[in-house]
DNA sequence: TTCTTCACG
DNA sequence: ACGTACGTGAAGAAT
């Protein structure tokens, strides 16, 4: 028999509404929301691409109520208007699926479903094959041999034996399980009392609706049989309302479902007014080049020429500056070229060390002499009374302190000013010039290739590298035009001159000096690990019988849970849990689950840790260089990367201590100093709670003060103390009671009762945690002590989940955030007063709560007084700031 | 590229 | 019916 031809058709309607949620807050500069449309097209091109369809069309609700309104006047009263920036997507939808080409049909009075039924059902008659793109479920029914539903957001097509599985009856029977069990999302009302089980199992046994009230007799729970004959109404009208209707009058023909694939041109300039540059990008629509209004851009060839520049830029009141490198690592970057801007449109490039074609000894003609023009621009960078503005001038001080260069008067850094008007954005250049800008900038990819031919900057000659550079130049200076002003005039501007800008010169310097690292010990600690692993390989595979990969989940899971038959305790979004959580708790039942949990510890050490920090270590200097983000963490934090310094174990086997790699050279000490319970001094600062004051006032154990607190004993017990340290924690995060429950390994019961103990030993706390998420609500962001800003728009989402998560977000964020803003004040003014007092001593880790210092021999106390004194003083709070000290040769003997 | 797991505060 | 504490970054497997 010849193979029947497919038609796609598509629940338009119901995609809107999950595109809506599933994207979350997205708009284009001009403010149009853009979320749903931006994941309806997503949908859309995944099943264009996925199913290569011929024919298709999409099926839409219309805005006039259908005729299931007209019989049963409740139905859909239960649903919510669509939320006010989803409705004017709903046009854009529709005119996006005529620039992909795509017929749409709907008709007023009718649903999308009743739309679809119509044309799967005719189709089928003509000998199409139908598969129905849809996540609702009411359109079962219409399943046959020769139609399939599929959820693009799911894996299974569904056919009959799937609609069996899911209601143990034909898909012809699906229409009589709803109106049984009716639909609250419709506000189908169906039997009182039947869920889904019951429902199949009457429609299973009877065969229909009519079966059941043929042999209602045959029904022995006499409850059952009672509520279904009194209900007998509304469970024939919630029949009616489940039933598609099959016999819309609509007016098409097969030839108009051909998909030929899209309108370009309509498609290319939908997806610009929508800002949808990744879309563009993927149908090679990539926004053409176009210059910024009258730019004009000179390469500097002599000196007489820099030095007639630089004395025009030198009156002006800002200048904004970018180099460029052969590479992102300082250590390995050589200075390939300098970029200067003060009027928009008009900036300089000043080429000092292009080389020819991998040699770096071959020098291109046309650039500047190396020496002589940097002890020109020496004294203009090292003014303090040249102001400069940077995207990210803590690249360009490392630079140019490797170049001979100290950077002085740096008024203005782009990356921060972004990071803070809206730290959840993007912050790279690229993204700002077309945000603020609507530019698209020439991109790096273009002027040295990319993949396999890609060359250094350094190969790229003078007058494409001037166009490039020249324009992030001018870029930096008009976005600092566009976004400097909004800081100034916000509550932020203090935070911003007086924090965070200076912090980018320490973290600067913190980047540039490094770490010194034991490597010989490293290494040992490398091969006792393999030695170890090995052991505990062999162990597993004797427990398990035979080899396999143990670092795969999914191998690990199908010995454990098919083969030893342990029980599923968890389950991830694509298969079974074995995280640590399940192997715990799976030990006594298998030996296996001890020697996995060992065998991950080692293999974490082995790979992240030691081989990991390991590769990371600069040749030249002995050191490793870790990376300070200071526009990456959404509270106000710092994040460490390359390597990451702020998650290193902190030592619990000795023998593989990585902490005690990490040490000072010979000549001087390390100086670790943390503050004692920062985020909950905070809380009691912020939240007025008398009690948590006390605590701190009087310097208690603030865990077993909590403890004495909810358990109403005098004294507490090492496991009460423990329990009381989860809930303090759990409190900064907004826990909930199932979250305690299952760190602290009791029923949720139990934990709502500790916390609502600790509520009410803690009242303030609770009315403060209240007020934070009000507040939240109220303006749409949360803020910390310094009024750094985190917009939380899902604060008000529909979406339970979504909210919930918001709330917690607006709790936490103002307790994580104010505990940056603090360390960061007191890191701006240890490095001032370091700098001052001209001390040889070193900053050279921040782990959120704790500084880390490379202290100079003879300078241990007057360092430790300096820090100490930095640090409790950043903050006036109610209670008072404690910080511990400690000095040793290596982080591990410093804490 | 995405997912899972796990290290830190 | 669903998922469940905040914020990060890195490695290895699988897609």
């Amino acid at each position: 028999m010849k193979e029947r031809e497919r038609i796609i058709l598509i629940d338009g309607s119901g995609y809107i509404f999950r595109a809506y949620y599933a994207i979350g807050r997205l708009s284009n500069s001009k403010g149009v929301p853009t979320n749903a449309v931006y994941g309806f097209v997503n949908m859309l091109m995944k099943v264009l691409e996925d199913e290569k369809p011929t024919k298709l069309a999409i099926m839409f609700d219309t805005a006039k109520p259908s005729f299931r309104k007209e019989i049963y006047d409740d139905y859909k009263a239960n649903r919510q208007k669509p939320p006010e920036d989803l409705i004017p997507q709903f046009d854009l939808i529709q005119e996006v699926v005529d620039c992909f080409g795509i017929r749409q049909m709907s008709l007023e009075g009718f649903e999308a479903d009743d739309v679809i039924a119509t044309v799967s059902t005719k189709a089928e008659q003509e000998g199409f094959r139908v598969e129905i793109i849809t996540g609702d479920k009411d359109l079962m029914q219409l399943v046959t041999d020769n139609t399939t539903l599929y959820d693009t957001m799911k894996t299974k097509r569904i056919g009959a034996a799937e609609v069996f599985e899911k209601f143990q009856v034909r898909p012809d029977q699906v229409v009589d399980v709803l109106a049984l069990m009716g639909d609250a999302s419709d506000n189908i009302p169906g039997v009182a009392g039947v869920g889904p089980k019951t429902a199949a199992e009457l429609i299973a046994a009877f065969g229909s609706l009519q079966g059941i009230y043929e042999n209602l007799d045959k029904i022995k729970q006499e409850k059952r049989r009672l509520v279904l004959t009194e209900q007998k109404p509304q469970a024939f009208l919630s029949q009616k309302l489940a039933t598609v209707h099959r016999n819309v009058p609509l007016t098409y023909d097969w030839e108009e479902l051909n998909y030929r694939g899209p309108h370009r041109d309509k498609l290319e300039s939908f997806f610009k007014r929508m800002e949808f540059s990744g879309l563009l990008k993927r149908f090679g629509m990539a926004e053409k080049q176009e210059a910024l209004g009258g730019s004009k851009y000179e390469t500097v060839a002599t000196l007489e020429r820099l030095r007639s520049v630089l004395g025009e830029l030198s009156k002006e009141p800002l200048v904004a500056v970018d180099t460029e490198t052969t590479s992102l690592q300082i250590h390995q970057a050589q200075l390939v070229g300098i970029s200067l801007c003060a009027r928009s449109g008009q900036a300089y490039y000043l080429p000092i060390g292009h080389y020819l074609f991998g040699e770096p000894t071959e020098r291109v003609a046309g650039q500047l002499p190396e020496k002589e023009s940097k002890a020109i621009l020496k004294p203009f960078f090292e003014s303090p009374d040249i102001a400069k503005v940077g995207q990210n001038l803590k690249y360009d001080i490392q630079i140019l302190k490797k170049w001979g260069i100290e950077l002085q008067g740096m008024r203005a850094d782009t990356l921060i000013e972004s990071y803070l008007l809206d730290p959840d954005e993007p912050h790279g250049l690229d993204a700002l010039a077309m945000k603020h800008l609507g530019h698209k900038n020439i991109s790096y990819e273009d002027v040295t290739g990319s993949g396999k031919g890609q060359i250094s900057f350094a190969e790229v000659g003078l007058e494409k590298a001037t166009q490039y550079a020249a324009e992030d130049a001018d870029v930096t200076l008009r976005l600092h035009e566009k976004m400097g002003p909004l800081i100034a005039a916000s509550p932020m501007r203090e935070l911003y001159e007086s924090v965070e800008v200076p912090l980018v010169g320490v973290l600067a310097q913190m980047e540039f000096h490094g770490i010194l690292v034991d490597e010989p010990c490293l290494k040992r600690m490398s091969s006792d690990l393999e030695g170890d692993m090995a052991v505990t390989e062999k162990q597993i595979y004797s427990l398990a019988g035979e080899t396999f990969n143990i670092q795969s989940p999914k191998q690990l899971s199908k010995i454990l849970f098919e083969k030893l038959g342990l029980p599923v305790v968890k389950k991830t979004k694509t298969g079974v849990s074995t995280d640590e959580s399940v192997l715990m708790e799976l030990r006594s039942k298998h030996a296996i689950c001890d020697a996995i949990v060992r065998f991950r510890e080692l293999g974490k050490l082995r790979s992240t840790y030691v081989e990991g920090l390991l590769s990371q270590i600069q040749p030249s200097t002995h050191r490793v260089h870790s990376n300070f983000n200071q526009a990456v963490a959404a509270t106000g934090r710092l994040s460490s990367s390359n390597p990451n310094l702020q998650n290193i174990p902190i030592g619990v086997d000795p023998k593989y201590e990585i902490r005690s790699v990490f040490i000072a050279p010979s000549g001087a000490t390390l100086l670790s100093a943390d503050y004692s319970q920062i985020e909950l001094r905070l809380l009691a600062d912020m939240s007025n709670d008398k009690e948590l004051i006390r605590a701190f006032q009087n310097d208690e154990d603030v865990h077993a003060f909590t403890g004495k607190l909810i358990f109403g004993t005098p004294t507490v017990t090492p496991e009460q103390r423990r329990i009381a340290k989860t809930i303090n924690f759990g409190v900064v995060y907004g826990q909930t009671p199932y979250g305690l429950s299952q760190t602290l390994g009791i029923s949720p019961h139990q934990a709502k009762e500790f916390i609502d103990t600790y509520f009410a030993r803690y009242s303030g706390v609770q009315r403060a945690l209240r007020d934070l998420a009000e507040e939240a609500r109220k303006v749409g962001f949360a803020s910390t002590r310094l009024g750094r800003r985190r917009f939380i728009p899902e604060i008000n989402s529909q979406n339970r989940m979504r909210r919930e998560m918001a709330e917690r977000t607006a709790i936490n964020t103002p307790l994580q955030g104010t505990a940056a803003d603090l360390i960061k004040v007191a890191m701006v003014r240890i490095d001032a007063r370091i700098r001052r007092e001209a001390l040889k001593s070193r900053m050279i880790l921040q782990v959120h709560d704790e500084l880390v210092f490379e202290v100079a021999g003879g300078e241990e106390s007057k360092v430790e007084s300096l820090v100490r004194t930095e640090m409790e003083s950043a903050m006036p709070l109610k209670v008072p700031l404690k910080v511990d000290v400690g000095f040793g040769a290596n982080w591990q003997s410093a804490k």
